[in-house]
DNA sequence: ACTGGATGTGAAGCCTGTCAACTTGAGATA
DNA sequence: TATCTCAAGTTGACAGGCTTCACATCCAGT
């Protein structure tokens, strides 16, 4: 500590290398894919030696679910930020729709493995189940008082919140494909996704309607 | 051909060794995942040269989208089929989600990867577009009919036909779930996605209620 | 019979995930 | 202060994967 701390300073221990992976491997995945993603060059791009992440990540596996995790901690957090400021049912309901179809806009990355059995396998982590579940419930509470409220069709509330949820998931999988697929530009599922991202609160509100009484 | 074409005897040419492939991946990609995929395996267990694949694909990537090109052409055919008996609009969309239900859960391996962007990019493999625009018009000719009797909220046929192919995928990802997260469940996802598997039909029908006028 | 294009082969280069054994350094303890 | 301990990082190695290239083999049409 007798310098100014420089990054170009081999210093031993690193600091944060779990989260400088993390962060790293969000980047990689937003500019190219899961595929061609690789431990050794993460190492190499923060500086550090091949085998270091398996200090901090059991496997590249693992890498991701903790990526997920991570995700579903952020995801958790602005669903509750979402919900704090008291309204109807009915509110909260968009609100928490907007706040999913956000962050899966935001943080593509991250939400792209919520889904993606092949990369995270969910039963061999249990913080990620902890963490899933907790934005679960944060849809089942709304749910709960919708119902108080006598708004929704005569269902169990973990029902609606099912449909609810695989609406959402399809909303957010389509407008992803936005991005990826020029070539469709011109073709008719084209025009579907863009009508799907110029309108995404009215179409927020027709998904809602169907488990509305 | 003088003697009857026998599968030990090492004839140099496989004779559909394209196919073979396919074949063979898919099944790989039902029990294993995407990650485990090696086309080096593949070649070993059909019995040719490691590289003899690469006659049929240009790559891993190309081969992966080779399957979603054959999954969307099945597909195609499946929904063709279903709309082939003549119904009411209302009868054919039903019965066009069904379709659609079912080839994700019978072609699992196929339909993960017709969105599953970090396997095969849309833009490269123009006959994979069309395919998959195929499927799409199906889906669109249906919605025309329903606008023929006014069945449906003023909207484009377009979008209409977004947020039900949104809902149906959303739908088809929830219910994936169930055969991989056994840690779940006992918790209320568990349970949500249980509901979703055991009473398919009424959620496509909730699902056709968000469109309806 | 011949020839060209499609199909399969073998060797090689480069990269990756993962393991085992080693080193470093920061903080606790005496 | 001197030492101990242990998480964090390093080195080197192995097995296996993707992909390319030059070459071999077969089939179809002339």
């Amino acid at each position: 500590m007798t310098e100014i701390s420089d990054d170009s300073t081999g210093s031993y221990h690193h600091g944060d290398l779990r989260q400088a992976i993390l962060k790293a491997a969000c980047d990689h995945l937003r500019r190219e894919n899961a595929e061609s993603l690789s431990l050794r060059a993460l190492a190499r791009e923060i500086g550090v030696s091949q085998t270091a992440p398996y200090r901090h990540f059991d496997s590249k596996n693992a890498l991701f679910a903790g990526i997920a995790t991570w995700g579903f901690q952020i995801l958790g957090g602005q669903m509750a930020a979402s919900l704090s400021d008291q309204t109807s049912p009915m509110e909260s309901f968009m609100n928490l729709g907007r706040c999913y179809l956000d962050f899966s806009r935001e943080h593509v990355e991250k939400y792209q493995l919520f889904f993606d059995s092949s990369l995270v396998e969910f039963d061999e982590y249990p913080k990620l189940q902890e963490a899933s579940g907790v934005c679960f419930d944060h849809l089942l509470n709304v749910i709960r008082l919708g119902k108080q409220d006598h708004l929704f069709v005569e269902r169990e509330e973990e029902e609606i919140a099912a449909i609810i949820w695989a609406g959402l998931h399809g909303m957010a999988s389509v407008l992803r494909l936005d991005h990826r697929r020029q070539g469709m530009i011109d073709r008719p599922v084209g025009k579907a996704i863009r009508f799907l991202a110029e309108q995404q609160d009215q179409t927020l509100n027709l998904l809602l309607r169907s488990v509305l009484k």
